[in-house]
This record gives C-alpha cells, structure tokens and sequence, in this order.
DNA sequence: ATTTCAATTTTGAGTATTCAAAATACCAAA
DNA sequence: TTTGGTATTTTGAATACTCAAAATTGAAAT
C-alpha cells in the first residue's frame, strides 16, 4: 500500500498534468503544489520511479506512468466520491468538503468506499462538478469552456468549478454561484478585464477575467 | 496535532488500564498490544511522557496523565461513533467495521465527527454495545457482568461483547449472539468449563468459559 | 563564445518511528 | 547471598520524509 504522502504526490502531478495537457510536470511546480522545497520533490520523485509509479528525466521533470495514474485516478475517486457524500449525507457545505476529504481519502477502504458510491447512486460529478473517475477504465473526457470564453452565449449553466479555496468558493456560494446554477451575462468587458452575470434568483455580480476562467460552463439541458 | 502512531499508543494504554483496574501498565503489555519489540514502546512512552501525555516511571510502566486520558476518550469516541455509522448508515457487518474504523479515527475531523453524531442521533453504545464517550466530560462507569458470571440467572439480553477479533465476532453473529440479544441459559457446566446458551430464534449454542467472559450480560428490560 | 540566472539536483542533517540485539535491573528461588 | 531468569532499557541502525544551503546544469542573453 502507498503511504499517503506518495498518494498525494500522485494525485498532485496528474492534475498538474491535466492542467498542461498531458506535458511532463516540472520540479518547480510540482514542489510548489506540494508545498515543499524543490530538494524534497525531485527526493521523492527518484523513489517514485525506481517504484515505477513515474517516468522521471534528471531535469525533464516528471510524468505518471499507466501503473501511477490508475492509482492516482483511484484516489481521486475516492477524494470527490467523499466530498459528495459529505455534502449531500452529512450535510456539509460543498465550499468546506476538500479539506476533509484530503484527509478521508487516505483511510477510507474499498469495501467504504464502494458502499458510499451505492449510497450516493453512483454519482459521476462531486460538488465542485468535477468527474468522478469510474472504479475501473477511464472516463470520457468532457470539453467544458469556462465562463470567460463564453460571452458569445447569453444563458448558460455553471457545470464545474475549478478552484478549491475557500474563500473563492465562499464567495460565488454567497452570490448564488454553484455548479448547476443558471445564468445569465450581462456584460462582458474586455477593457476592463470583467464580466457581469446574473445567477438564478441572485443579484447580478461582476467578476474578473481569472475569476471566470475557473469557472466551467455549459449550455441550459432545457 | 498527535501523530495517528501517538493516538493510538493513548488508546491502547486507555484499553489497558481500564483491563487492570486503574493500575499502570507494563512495557510488555503495552508492546505487546501495540505490536512492537518492548523496545520500541520504551522509547515512544518516553518522548509521551516528554509530552506531558503520560506518566511514566522507568521500570514501573506506564499511566495516562489527566490531558493523555482526555485525549485518548476523544480517540475512543470517534473510533466508536465511526463503527456505529458504518454500520447504521452504509450497512456495513458490525463484526467487521473494527478494523476500518481504525483507520478513519484518525482522518475524522471535529465537525465531520459531530455531524455523525447528530446523524445518529447522540448514541451511547457503538455496534458492539461498547460505551460512547460523551464529546465532554466523563462517562458513567455502567457495571456489567460476564456471561460467565451469571450463571444463577435464566434469562438475559447480551449488552456488549468485548472482543474485536473477526473470527470471534462472526462465530457469534451466526449463532445470532449480538448485543441486544435475549438469551436463556440451558447449562452451566464447570467441569467442562463450558455454557450452553439459547439465543432468541437460534438453536443453542455451546461456549467455553474464556468465550463466555468475553460476553457481558444485563437482565432483560422487560 | 561567454556570461548569467533560474531551475534543479546534491549534500548533510533532523524528526518520527521502527527493529535487533546487547546491557541492565529486579524479583525470586536456592 | 548468589544465581537465575524475565522484564525492561539502551544502543546502533534503518526507513520515510523533510529542510537548508551549496553545487550543478542548461538555456537564454549578450
């Protein structure tokens, strides 16, 4: 069994690598998402390749190997498959559930875990509206565009947010911004860098262009 | 924050001197129940009691101190409110959710923990009929006595079983011995040193002195 | 072609936990 | 009171992870 600081490296360069499209991941970033001095990911990293979890190039930085992302993909199943099952069972609130689920996601078994994925109806997005990967085989990739390369479409609903900080998401909660809201631009300004929209039954709120690019939208099913 | 090891050396101590009545526990035993060489636990005891967690006196074994034992009955407490939720609430076996709850302990935060609580409604007695203690202060000793003990009395209900092996756990279950089973006493045979028992809808059962002890009965509420 | 600089790797060291095996202490029997 | 023998402690070493700081590399800028 992996150690949870291994599973926490591998979670951290998959979604590095999906964040630059399938690239290597350099030491630099992956020590920073890491929190830790460079030293101790390029350390870490040897181990990891001699386990086979990784391909590691002295200076080409890292990238997993078919062995690191399928357990990678499995601990992000049970990382979102918890923080859903903490918000919608426990009543926790989508904007807190990371953090908790960062600590769950080490110790929860198999066997748990296949019961919370019965219990929840085998969900496939978490809070965030981040894909569940399936418990065996890979998931279809979905093309989301984020809300700051939409301004053509005037009605749309938020799918997916993709930042896990607190305060971000405590703020689009406060205003109505959560995955499966609706709604609606009202401008969109590229002078200034921002765009106003108005969620559902909310006030209209005005958002910056990096605030937009975190969040994914697609258009209303109905 | 105590290291998960550092945990569950405080709740192993707790097990123990709850066992002996009170008394210190000896570096064997303590090493014996952690499964480490004697040594090991000396040096761990040492850096406890550094802590201010424990009371130790070279060669004389070891007690918790007050703040040791608070933080071992939170240990407890999460460990079994955890058991009685995978089983309530995932439905999962109450003779194997020992082992998993181990785990969980100590990835549950506070709040995740006190949204259980409530989801279950403030319980005091996990699966096993083990107490819950209270989030604070300190539990009320409740008395009870071994199946082996009881023999004058005909009918009673097992209240708690205090044994946490698998094997010995689903031996019980099939022979429909869990807490809160109404039981009749058939014999009680000390030459044999065994004690044949009829469960509530079950055929009678047959245990040995050692299996019975572990058993701790209540007379029927009713 | 040389300089320069940022990224990366190496080195040396520390913490927490563990084991194996040698040393010590205590109790109890002779 | 000497001898055991067992429980306990000490010692030395290993693993997994981490940091600080020095050394190295490689590529971009001159």
């Amino acid at each position: 069994m992996p150690t949870s600081t291994v599973e926490n490296y591998l979670k951290t360069i998959y979604m590095q690598q999906q964040r630059a499209g399938g690239k290597n991941v350099a030491m630099g970033k992956l020590a920073k998402a890491m929190d830790v001095v460079p030293g101790t990911a390029t350390a870490m990293i040897k181990t990891l390749a001699d386990s086979g979890l990784v391909d590691y190039k002295p200076r080409g930085g890292v990238s997993l190997s078919d062995k690191g992302e399928t357990l990678a993909l499995h601990i992000l199943r049970r990382h979102r498959l918890l923080e859903l099952f903490l918000v919608e069972v426990l009543g926790l609130d989508w904007t807190e559930v990371h953090d908790e689920a960062e600590e769950l996601e080490h110790a929860t078994s198999d066997k748990v875990l296949a019961r919370i994925d019965d219990y929840l109806g085998h969900p496939d997005t978490d809070p965030h509206g981040d894909p569940i990967p399936p418990a065996k085989g890979a998931h279809a990739p979905v093309q989301l565009k984020s809300l700051a390369d939409s301004a053509t479409q005037k009605k749309l609903v938020i799918a997916r947010v993709v930042d896990q900080g607190c305060e971000f998401l405590q703020f689009l909660n406060q205003h109505g911004l959560r995955p499966g809201t609706r709604i609606n631009i009202l401008s969109y300004d590229r002078v200034v860098d921002a765009i106003t929209v108005k969620p559902y039954k909310h006030e209209p709120v005005t958002l910056g262009m990096a605030a937009a690019g975190k969040i994914l939208v697609e258009k209303p099913a109905t």
